[in-house]
RNA sequence: GCGCCCGUAGCUCAGUGGAUAGAGUAUUUGCUUGCGGAGCAAAGGGUCGCUGGUUCGAGUCCAGCCGGGCGCGCCA
């Protein structure tokens, strides 16, 4: 198996460490110190006071002596300093291992310890007939950033576009339609989806709610007194109201084929699809599938079939097929018990969301025999996944599965002064394609700004201000952690400055434009380099690490912040350091001019694996 | 009511049970005869929501409160 330098260096200093002491190996952590302490490595001596009757300290010392002469070659000292045991690089050897990796490795910092192993990354998952939503946003950024991810630890990675193309949704559109709409005028229109949306909209709306369900607990007033901003959301509709069963008639007619409601279907998804390829061709995201679950609809029977060979359905008294969960002594992953059943067939025998992702599972496993399958959804849904997967175990479902949920997008509402859920009504909403252009626009603006005298021509400026501006806002995206609900402001999301994409792209472009004027030649003498070298030596070693922490945690901000460390590092040393200077040596120069491409490589490599281009001058 | 997520600088956020809690932004001040100033350097700014507990050691783990968000069968 492929290991980089610091990794071995690490697990050489574990298992001496481990000699020493008596300890396991994996026992053994070798930690990086905090800021500001003279080490590279360390290692805290604390645990070990209680089995070995000595105080830290001595510990340290006595590890210190003993380890003299056992010591990996990339290290060169270890001291005690207090109750740590710390350890220095012996750098010149350090950096020609990293140089090394660097230049010989067209993929430098991947690795090969997920070879063997699929990995199934449903994402985005747009709804048909309804608009992109930053929600989604979200769910295709993060999840697109996984899939080069896992890409890179060897993995054979499906990123599966999961299409909301099928339910009771239908069945509503196709009332709506019918009712009020005007398929000729929505066809003409600019905006077909936005028409679409409408007549969803008045569908809600005209159904209303019927005992305002999600507010029983809260003692707000019930129907008839229920505040504006609480209506018509897609909580509190009347089940039971003509038009809800008008609608669930019209989607079980789909589930049934008949032609009229297939034909109306395929005329949403037709519009729909065109809007979606256009945002996904500028957002630069590619899917391996596109399987909506409509697709899944085949493979009903058969899964039924399977769920009941595992001995888990039961039909309850209104003729609906659950998996009773709260009866089966199941437990969700923080230990709680279900309250209620993982819905498979409803009262009308028609599915439901939960028999297409049943159905979806069970295709997924047979088609590709995933070790996990990560779901890139919202964290609402995090209950829902819950029962789900465990329905999916109790029906014997080999693969991991993983939601990696992610916060929701809130606005603030001037009225409360509180950050809320956007919404439609209320004019609280940001389009997806207002975003994407204002964000190009703005990077636009800065490439025609005549005091940057940029030697840029005209015709390379449109795509360049796509780079930036798509980058700016995935960046804003992946460069925080994803459990957190997301405060929405523009000045954030546009931000070129800082912790942005654009700082980033910036630094690489500027380590490239030194290249073009000097390349790297020959190899790198690295006795010429000296203290403000090795740390971006030691930043650059540091990237399969992350690459490994972002895979472990489902988590792309790690290596965010990672490139935002990289970045300004190199800035500081592009600004005090001239690098291509008549005045040093050549093999210096030289040395330089590979640490520069170095550093560049990792940052254009990193924001690859971010889904972040990077373009040849800015 | 039950469950999940979140609470760290004015604002927006990082933070592997380990050493003096860090960034961005905003504010203030410097830096360009130079490889690109979308930059660099510096200053001020903290009761890590509160109270207990576990631990040699807690922003981090546990419990209870407080505050915000989300969810709790025939929507997705």
């Amino acid at each position: 198996m492929k290991m980089h330098t610091i990794d071995r260096t690490i697990s050489e200093l574990a298992s001496v460490v481990a000699q020493e002491t008596g300890l396991e190996t994996a026992q053994v952590t070798i930690l990086a110190p905090k800021a500001g302490v003279d080490a590279d490595l360390c290692f805290p001596c604390f645990a070990l006071a209680g089995t070995l009757k000595k105080s830290p300290g001595e510990i340290a010392t006595d590890l210190a002596s003993k380890l003299q002469g056992k010591l990996p070659d990339t290290i060169a000292k270890a001291e005690a300093a207090g109750p740590y045991l710390n350890f220095k690089y012996n750098w010149p050897v350090f950096a020609n291992f990293v140089f090394g990796e660097v230049a010989d490795d067209a993929t430098y910092g991947y690795s090969d310890t997920g070879k063997g192993k699929t990995v199934v990354v449903d994402l985005s998952a747009p709804n048909i007939a309804k608009p992109f939503s930053v929600g989604h946003l979200r769910s295709t950024v993060i999840g697109d950033a996984l899939v080069r991810h896992f890409r890179a630890q060897g993995c054979t990675v499906i990123g599966d576009n999961h299409l909301g193309d099928w339910g009771t949704t239908f069945g509503k559109m196709i009332v709506a339609l019918r009712h009020w709409g005007d398929r000729a005028a929505i066809e003409k229109s600019s905006d077909p989806v936005s028409e679409l949306t409408k007549l969803y909209v008045r569908f809600q709306s005209e159904v209303g709610s019927k005992d305002n369900k999600k507010n029983r607990h809260k003692g707000l007033p019930a129907q008839g007194e229920v505040p504006a901003e609480l209506e018509a959301t897609e909580e509190q509709l009347d089940v039971t109201s003509p038009l809800m069963i008008e609608a669930r008639d019209a989607a079980l007619a789909l589930e049934q084929d008949s032609p009229e409601e297939i034909a109306l279907w395929k005329w949403f998804i037709e519009l729909s699809l065109k809007m979606f390829e256009k945002i996904y061709h500028q957002l630069g995201v590619k899917f391996d599938e596109q399987l909506g679950e409509s697709a899944y609809r085949t493979l009903i029977p058969e899964t039924i079939e399977w769920l009941k060979d595992s001995g888990i359905l039961k039909t309850e008294p209104d003729g609906s097929i659950v998996v009773p969960l709260p009866d089966m002594d199941v437990r969700d992953r923080h230990d709680n018990a279900f309250e209620t059943p993982l819905m498979v067939l409803k009262t009308n025998s028609g599915t439901v969301y939960e028999t297409r992702d049943l159905a979806c599972a069970l295709y997924r496993e047979k088609r590709w025999q995933p070790a996990k399958i990560i779901y890139v959804v919202g964290s609402e849904q995090s209950s829902y996944f819950d029962k789900l997967f465990v329905g999916l175990k109790l029906a014997g479902l080999k693969a991991d599965l993983v939601h990696t949920e992610f916060g929701m997008v809130l606005m603030m509402n001037p009225a409360s002064e509180k950050w809320e859920k956007m919404s439609t009504r209320q004019g609280r909403v940001v389009l997806l394609e207002d975003l994407l252009s204002q964000a190009v626009a703005k990077a636009r603006e800065v490439l025609d700004d005549p005091e940057r005298h940029l030697h840029i021509d005209e015709g390379s400026k449109d795509e360049i201000a796509r780079i930036i501006g798509i980058g700016a806002i995935k960046f804003n995206d992946l460069g925080q952690a994803r459990q957190r609900d997301v405060r929405f402001d523009w000045d954030a999301m546009l931000s070129l400055n800082g912790y942005s994409g654009p700082y980033l792209q910036y630094m690489a472009v500027r380590a490239k434009s030194v290249l073009s004027k000097a390349p790297a030649t020959g190899k790198p003498d690295v006795s010429t380099l000296g203290d403000k070298e090795w740390p971006l030596i030691e930043l650059v070693a540091r990237f399969p690490q992350v690459i490994a922490r972002v895979c472990d945690r489902y988590e792309p901000h790690h290596m965010a912040q990672y490139l935002y460390e990289l970045a300004s590092a190199f800035g500081s040393y592009y600004d005090g350091t001239r690098i291509i200077d008549p005045e040093t040596s050549p093999e210096l120069q030289n040395t330089r001019l590979h640490l520069v491409q170095a550093v560049g490589t990792v940052l254009e490599e990193g924001l690859q694996l971010l889904g972040i281009e990077t373009p040849e001058k800015m």
